[in-house]
DNA sequence: ACTCCAATGTTATATCATTACATCGTTTGC
DNA sequence: GCAAACGATGTAATGATATAACATTGGAGT
C-alpha cells in the first residue's frame, strides 16, 4: 500500500502559499512570503518544490520560470499530459487536459519511436476578460 | 517591401554556432564558443539572440533554458504552432510542426475565448535510437 | 542506546538574464 | 557638409534563478 506519505511541514507550507496565490510564484516569491514561518533560503523552497512536482501537487511553468499548485491534484495521478493557458496581462493560468492533444503527440511519437517522458505545454496569451478590457480601452483611447 | 534586413555580424555568428551544434546551447555556451571571434559579455550573445527569436532563425527551449537553430526558417515566417522533442540521452531535437495539434489548442482557446499568442510546446524523453541503445544496455546488464 | 535515513538548516556557489551607460557608424534632414 | 537621430556594439555591474556541499536534527527500527 504505502500511502503516499503525508507532507512536511516545509512541504505544507510551500504548497499553502501557491494555493492561496492567484497568480505563478518564483521560489524567491515563496521564499519571500515563508520568512514569516522561518524560511530563510531559496533551499527550503526548493526542496519542497522538488517533492510536491514528484508527487503531481504542483506544476512549474517553464515559460514563467514559476509554479502553480495543481488545479486537480486528484485526477492526474496518472500519465496525462497537462497543458497550461497563461494569461499574460492578469497573470491567469488555466490548467486544462485534452486527450485529443495528447493522442496527437503520441501519433507523433509512435511514428518516431520516440518514449515521451515529460511534457511542457504552454500557451500564453489574453484571457477572455483582458481581451475584452483591452477592448474597450482600444475604444476609448480611439474616442469612440 | 523592405526585405528583412541582412543579419549583423554578431547575429550571424551565434546563428552560425547554433547551426553548427547537435545540442541545444545556453547562452553562456554559445559565449564560451565565440571568444575567439571577439566575444566578451552575455549580452553580446542575448542581444544577437533576441533577434534570431525575433526573426524565426531561432527558437528557445524553455524547459532546457537552451537555445536551437530553427530546423526549417523557410516555413514558418507565418503563425503556426511549433512543437519539439528532445532526447535526454543524446540531446538531440526534433522540430516538428502539426496542424491537428494546433487545432485542438485553437479549440480550446475558441472556447474559452482566450487568445492565443506564443506556445510552448516540447515533450522530453528519449529518442528512437538512444532507445534501442538502452534496451539494448539492459540486456548486457542482464547478462543476456 | 545505536544505526540508519530522511528532512532540515546554512553557507557558498553556479547558472541564466537584464540594467545602465558609453561609444561608434550610418542614415536622415537641413 | 553637418548635426540630429538611430541602431548596433562594448563593458561593467547587477539581478534572478537554481544547485552543491556539508553540518545538524529527529524519528523509525533494531
Ligand atoms: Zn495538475
Ligand atoms: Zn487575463
Ligand atoms: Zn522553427
Ligand atoms: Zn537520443
Amino acid at each position: 500500500m504505502t500511502a503516499k506519505p503525508a507532507l512536511t511541514r516545509n512541504q505544507t507550507l510551500v504548497l499553502q502559499t501557491l494555493t492561496a496565490a492567484v497568480e505563478p510564484l518564483s521560489a524567491y516569491a515563496i521564499l519571500d512570503r515563508l520568512r514569516g514561518e522561518g524560511f530563510r533560503a531559496p533551499l527550503q523552497v526548493y526542496r519542497a518544490l522538488d517533492k510536491l512536482l514528484e508527487t503531481g501537487l504542483v506544476h512549474r511553468l517553464d515559460s514563467l520560470k514559476a509554479f502553480v499548485a495543481c488545479s486537480h491534484p486528484h485526477e492526474h495521478g496518472g500519465e496525462e499530459m497537462v497543458a497550461f493557458a497563461i494569461c499574460e496581462t492578469c497573470g491567469g493560468v488555466w490548467e486544462f487536459s485534452d486527450s485529443k492533444i495528447e493522442d496527437r503527440f503520441s501519433a507523433w511519437a509512435e511514428a518516431e519511436g520516440f518514449l515521451t517522458r515529460t511534457t511542457t505545454l504552454e500557451i500564453s496569451g489574453l484571457c477572455s476578460l483582458c481581451r475584452q478590457r483591452a477592448a474597450a480601452g482600444e475604444a476609448v483611447e480611439a474616442g469612440v
